[in-house]
RNA sequence: GGCCCGUUCGUCUAUCGGCUAGGACGCAUGGUUUUCAUCCAUGUAAGAGGGGUUCGAUUCCCCUACGGGCUACCA
């Protein structure tokens, strides 16, 4: 019997989550669904200073706003709480305290002002200032300091940080899923703090005592914490408990040049970051959100989860139910992914075409104040018919504006394309062949327009071109007898009237 | 600088020693639509370099180069 599956995603609420972030948390959920597990949400708090209001619940509306809803976490399934860091505060101490007791951490009284006076003297000489076992009995702790010392200093209040008591001379097997067995050596490690002056516990040992705790049975989080994971290996091993097992995914990088994608490139490159918009606290200002962008989160969910994973097959659109089905973290990737905003557009018009278009039509409805008054049955079979060819319900009106209100310009070179010296005569007879449509369906319009056309030998172009000026103000759009049916007799001919008056 | 991870078309990727290196996005061309787009078809374009191992390496090993991450009392 193997224990069940519970995986975590554990944010620090320093801001917006962003589209890495999001993936991180898919694939958690998806691992926990296909293993009938548990998703958790744990919102890692331990860092005052860089709290943002706000932040947390951007992060449960993006992680609802997927579709990927954790199961347990903040004001939800409360098995394991609290599951934000900082109420979980009292708990750290204690295991510090029992790492200390063990031989595996030391009080450090070390000042900032002196650490940082190490670290630019070693710069300065280029090397690297490392707190471990060649230099920490020079330092202030109490591994180098008396009893009596310790004792007083602690008596008398001194801020002291705790530190782990990294090794000499040991090497390390880390196993990861992704990436196979990692051989660390612990003489390059430093000795990290694990308590800091505050009262807070670091990341390191919250996130420790948090998974042991909590049950977590895999770790899946951002390369970016590869480098930690030999820390926690001892950490675990250090308070003799079971570790879970660690997948550590490929970062997400800009789409161009160098580094990964970070929270600024949002109006830098011109597409969001951010799932939701957000707006700054302090400063106000207001990044995109893909939602806000006209995004489906579909679209988003099946681009981003081809970031760094797939199938081993050639499908390329997934539902939610098929990702959980097909997921395998022996198919995620070793190497970071650029970010492509073309191809999730072409996921988003993929997706546009499996929407509702009555969902639509009041989304885009609500968006446009000149389609207050219309008929949303009416916006509907509209969207029916421009559909296919939009990405975003704001490409709607752009592209639909004419069933709503006659042009209020002819198009220049598309009215060069169409006029021609017998227009107004041709236009003139159409318009009388409309007129004369007592069953006014798509069907006999065509019938008449089209079989007059082919019976008198004048050739489709000169009659559907600036027939389709006069209804549109420029050559684009659906088919014109749908779009004639759709405005209706009376503002056909008054739209071909119109384009006759200035020829 | 040190440590760790990585490296297949421009981009996302398939390939788990037999490759005429496959798919998708993008781009280009053609077809459909006598419009624009959609759609369809075709094309474009790749295993960083050098050593091994092997009958045979994109695939395994080593080196170099390049890219990425970490290097805080941040996560």
């Amino acid at each position: 019997m193997t224990k069940p599956v519970r995986v975590r995603f554990a944010p620090s609420p320093t801001g917006p989550l962003h589209i890495g972030g999001v993936r991180t948390a898919l694939f958690n959920y998806l691992f926990a669904k296909k293993h009938n597990g548990t998703f958790v949400l744990r919102i890692e708090d331990t860092d005052q200073n860089r709290y943002v209001e706000g932040a947390e619940d951007y992060i449960i509306e993006s992680l609802n706003w997927c579709n990927i809803p954790f199961d347990e976490g903040p004001n939800k399934n409360e098995k394991f709480g609290p599951y934000r860091q900082s109420e979980r505060k009292h708990l750290y101490k204690k295991y510090a305290n029992e790492l200390i007791e063990k031989g595996h951490a030391y009080y450090a009284f070390d000042t900032a002002e002196i650490l940082d006076f190490h670290r630019k003297d070693h710069e300065a000489n280029g090397k690297t200032f490392i707190y471990n076992w060649h230099n920490r009995l020079k330092l202030s702790n109490s591994l180098s300091l008396s009893e009596d010392e310790v004792k007083g200093k602690l008596d008398a209040g001194d801020n002291y940080v705790i530190r782990f008591k990294s090794p000499q001379d040991e090497t390390l097997h880390l196993k990861d899923i992704i990436r196979g067995d990692i051989k660390i050596d612990t003489n390059v490690l430093d000795d990290k703090v694990l308590f800091k002056s505050d009262g807070m516990p670091t990341y390191h040992l919250a996130n420790i005592v948090d998974d042991h705790l909590m049950e977590i049975s895999h770790v899946i989080r951002g390369e970016e914490w590869l480098p930690s994971l030999a820390l926690h290996y001892q950490l675990y091993a250090a308070f003799g408990w079971e570790a879970p097992q660690f997948a550590h995914l490929p970062l997400i990088l800009k789409p161009t040049g160098k580094g990964k994608l970070s929270k600024r490139d949002g109006d830098k490159l011109g597409f969001p970051v951010f799932p939701l918009e957000w707006t700054d606290p302090k400063s106000g200002d207001v990044s995109r959100g893909y939602k806000e962008d006209g995004y489906f989160a579909e679209a988003m969910v099946n681009f981003l989860v081809f970031l760094g994973w797939n199938p081993g097959t050639e499908q390329e659109i997934f539902n939610l139910d098929e990702l959980i089905a097909a997921f395998d973290l022996d198919r995620v990737n070793k190497a970071g992914a650029r970010f492509d905003p073309d191809k999730i557009k072409w996921f988003n018009h993929h997706y546009m075409q499996d929407q509702d278009n009555y969902s639509l039509a009041i989304t885009f409805q609500n968006s446009r104040t000149e389609l207050a008054d219309i008929d949303t049955q009416f916006i509907e079979m509209v969207i029916a018919l421009v559909k296919e060819r939009a990405t975003f319900v704001s490409d709607f009106w752009e592209m639909s504006h004419y069933f709503f209100a006659s042009p209020s310009a002819y198009d220049e070179k598309a009215s060069k394309k169409a006029l021609k010296e017998d227009t107004a005569d041709i236009l003139t007879k159409v318009k009388e062949l409309i007129d004369g449509v007592e069953d006014f369906t798509v069907e006999n319009l065509q019938n008449t327009v089209k079989g007059w056309i082919t019976s008198n030998e004048i050739g489709f172009g000169k009659v559907m071109m600036p027939l389709r000026l006069a209804l549109v103000g420029e050559l684009q759009g659906p088919d014109v007898f749908d779009i004639i049916y759709m405005i209706g007799k009376t503002e056909t001919i008054k739209r071909i009237n119109g384009l006759i008056a200035t020829t």
